[in-house]
DNA sequence: CTGTTAGCGCATTCAC
DNA sequence: GTGAATGCGCTAACAG
C-alpha cells in the first residue's frame, strides 16, 4: 500500500506552497519559471494523480457542454446515446455543468445546416457530435478547430475531422459480423435479402458504406455464393415501405435470410409477421424498443448492439476528465459489439439501475 | 436543477445538529428515539442521498473484507472475478479497506473445509463467496449468519443460504442459450456432443445442473430431436482428457456440433484442431485466455461470457456501499450474457484501460 | 444524549 | 509571484 501523494506533499518536496502547485497543475500562470520547473519535476517523479472525487467537490468553475445529434423518438437508438451522456453527468453530480442539446433533422440537410450554424456561434467549452451529413459536419468542425473548442464524435467518425476522440462501433467489423451471423444460420448459398436504405439528398451514410464493405468482404473471403437481393427501403418516408416490401416479396419467395444494417429491422420483421411469411431468419441492428419486442417474439434471430449508452457515457466522461483534469484521451474508442438473442435480450437493461 | 440537500439542511429541518443526523445515518446509537424519528422522517421526505465522494475522503474507519473463491491460474475465469473486485476497490481509492483472499482447491473437498473453517473464525466486516461445494458453503454461511457478517455470492448462488446479494448469470438461461445457438448452426436433428464433467467427490455443480436443465428444456420445447452424446471429461485430471476425447471420436464420426458448459472448451477445440477433425461447430463458455485464442482461430463459433469482471466489480461495490452508506441492495443480480464471435472478441478487453 | 469542531484533499481567493 | 486562509460536504472525536 503506497501512501497517497497529495498536493501538500508535492509542495513540500518542491520547496513551494500548495497554491503554487495548484497554479502549475492548472496552467493558471503567475508562477516563476523556476518554481514551475521544480514543481513539474516533482510531479513527474512521483507520478502525481489528483483525486478526482475530491477535486470535483471543491471545483467552482462551471462548464458548458453542447450535444448535437439527429432528432429521435422514445426508445430509438439516439435516445440511448443521450441517456449515456446524462448518466455520466450524474456520476459527476458535484461538477457544475450546464449542457445544451441541439438536435437536427437527419433527413433534412437544410435543417442540419441551420442548426450547425447556430452551434458554430454558440458559447461552449466542448461539443459532442453525432454526425450524419458529412460536408456539414466537416464545416462545423473547421469552425470548432478555429475556435479551439474540443469536440468528440459518437456513433461514427469522419476522417476529415480531428476530434479529441470518438466513440463508435467498428462499422467494418459490424458488416463482417452480420455476414458471419446470417450465413451461419441459413443454408449455404441461399438468398440473402439486404435492406437498402434510399436516402434523399445525402449520399449513403458513412457507417452504411463501411458496414457493406465488411459484409461483402466477409462473403468473398469465405467463398459464400449467396445472392444478395436488395430490398428498397426509405428511412424518411416510412409509409412507402409497406409498398416496397410487398413488391419485393411478391417477386421473391425463397429468401431464407434478411439482414438490416440500420436500426429499422422491426419494420421488416413486423411485415413478415403480419403477412405470415415464415422461415425467414433475420439479423438486425440496435436494441431499440421495437427491435427488442421483435426479437422477444422470435421474429429477429440476432440483434447487434453498438452500446449506444456507453458511447454517450464515455464521450461525456472523457470530455469532462479532459477539461477538468487534463486527463490524456485515447482518440479511437471502438465499443464492444453485443450480440443479442431472444434469450439474452432481457438482461441488457443498461443504466436502468445504478449499473454503469 | 434542484439544490443538493446536505446534512446541515437535514439537521436544520429536523431541529437537531449535524452530529445527530450523522449518528442516525450510521446507526451509531446515542440518539434519543424522538430525535431519531424526526431525522428519519426528514431523510425520507427529502430523499437524502449522501455525497459518496465526500464521505469517502472524511471516512476514518477501516473495513476488512474477505474473498473466497476457487484457486485459479492466469487468464482463467476466476481471475476475471478477482480483477473486477480489485477494480471496485480502485474506484473507492480513498476508503481504507484491507481485503483478504482465501482460495481453495475446488477439486479437493477437504481443502475447502479447511479453508472455510479458517474463514469462519476470521475477523471481518463482510465476505464475498465464489461457491463450489454446496454443503460446505451452507455450513460457512450458517456461521456467518450467526456472526451477523454479511456475505455476497459471485458466479452462482445457493438456495439454502441467505446472502445479502448475489451476482451471477442466470444459468438456466445460459443452458437455453447454448441450445438455441448450437441448433441454429448445425443441421436439424444432427448429433450434439455434450461435454460431461466428471467431478470427483462432489455431486455435479449447481450451475451445471441448471444449465443442463435449460438446455434440455429448450430442445424439448422446440421439438429438437438431436441426439445428445455425452463426452466424458475430467476437470481435475486433465491428462485423462486426451484419452477420453480420442475414445469418443473413434466411436463417433458424425458430430457436427459440440457444446461445452464449463470454461474448458479450448481443450476440446484444441483436440479437434490437432487431430484435423473439421466441420465441427462449437459453443463454449467464458472468455478465458485459451478460449479467446480458440475463437480467434475460428475453432469455436460462439463463446458465452458471464461478465465475471462485472460480477466481482458489483459484488464489491455493493458491499462497500451497503457497509458504508447503508445503501439498499438488490438481492438477485443477473449479469448480462455476452455472445462472442471471432469478429467481436477483440472488443471485449474489459477493465483493460480506465473503462469500467 | 447532544452540539461543536477539527480535519479529509483540493480549488480558489486574498493579502503580502 | 507567492503563501496562507477559507470552504466544499461529511465523519468522528470531544466536550458538555
Amino acid at each position: 500500500m503506497v501512501k497517497k501523494i497529495r498536493i501538500k506533499d508535492i509542495a513540500k518536496m518542491a520547496g513551494v506552497s500548495a497554491g503554487t502547485v495548484d497554479r502549475v497543475l492548472h496552467n493558471r500562470g503567475n508562477v516563476s519559471d523556476e518554481a514551475r520547473k521544480a514543481v513539474e519535476k516533482v510531479i513527474e517523479e512521483v507520478d502525481y494523480k489528483p483525486n478526482m472525487h475530491v477535486s470535483s467537490i471543491s471545483l467552482k468553475r462551471r462548464y458548458k457542454i453542447a450535444v448535437t445529434t439527429p432528432q429521435f423518438s422514445s426508445g430509438a437508438y439516439w435516445e440511448s446515446i443521450h441517456n449515456g451522456i446524462r448518466h455520466a453527468l450524474e456520476e459527476y453530480e458535484n461538477i457544475k455543468v450546464e449542457y445544451h442539446v441541439f438536435t437536427y433533422n437527419q433527413y433534412d440537410i437544410y435543417n442540419c445546416r441551420e442548426i450547425f450554424k447556430k452551434i458554430s456561434q454558440f458559447e461552449m467549452d466542448a461539443l459532442i457530435i453525432g454526425p450524419t451529413f458529412k460536408e456539414e459536419t466537416i464545416n462545423l468542425c473547421e469552425t470548432l478547430n478555429y475556435r479551439k473548442i474540443p469536440y468528440v464524435f459518437v456513433d461514427s467518425t469522419i476522417e476529415e475531422c480531428s476530434p479529441l476522440a470518438y466513440f463508435s462501433a467498428d462499422h467494418y467489423i459490424v458488416g463482417r459480423l452480420i455476414a458471419s451471423l446470417i450465413t451461419s444460420i441459413i443454408p449455404n448459398g441461399s438468398n440473402i435479402g439486404l435492406l437498402q436504405a434510399v436516402r434523399t439528398g445525402d449520399s449513403s451514410a458513412n457507417t452504411t458504406i463501411l458496414r457493406k464493405r465488411g459484409f461483402n468482404d466477409f462473403l468473398k473471403e469465405n467463398n459464400c455464393t449467396n445472392p444478395i437481393l436488395n430490398i428498397p427501403f426509405s428511412v424518411s418516408e416510412t409509409k412507402d415501405n409497406e409498398k416496397h416490401l410487398s413488391h419485393f416479396f411478391k417477386n421473391h419467395h425463397n429468401v431464407p435470410g434478411i439482414v438490416v444494417m440500420n436500426s429499422r429491422g422491426s419494420i421488416v420483421s413486423d411485415y413478415l409477421f403480419n403477412n405470415k411469411i415464415d422461415n425467414v431468419r433475420m439479423v438486425c441492428m440496435d436494441l431499440t424498443t421495437p427491435n427488442a419486442a421483435a426479437i422477444k417474439k422470435g421474429q429477429i434471430n440476432f440483434l447487434i448492439g453498438q452500446g449506444p449508452e456507453y458511447q454517450g457515457f464515455y464521450a461525456m466522461k472523457t470530455l469532462l476528465e479532459y477539461l477538468i483534469f487534463k486527463k490524456p484521451v485515447k482518440v479511437v474508442n471502438h465499443m464492444q459489439l453485443d450480440i443479442l438473442t431472444r434469450e439474452t435480450v432481457d438482461y441488457y437493461k443498461r443504466f436502468s439501475n445504478t449499473l454503469y
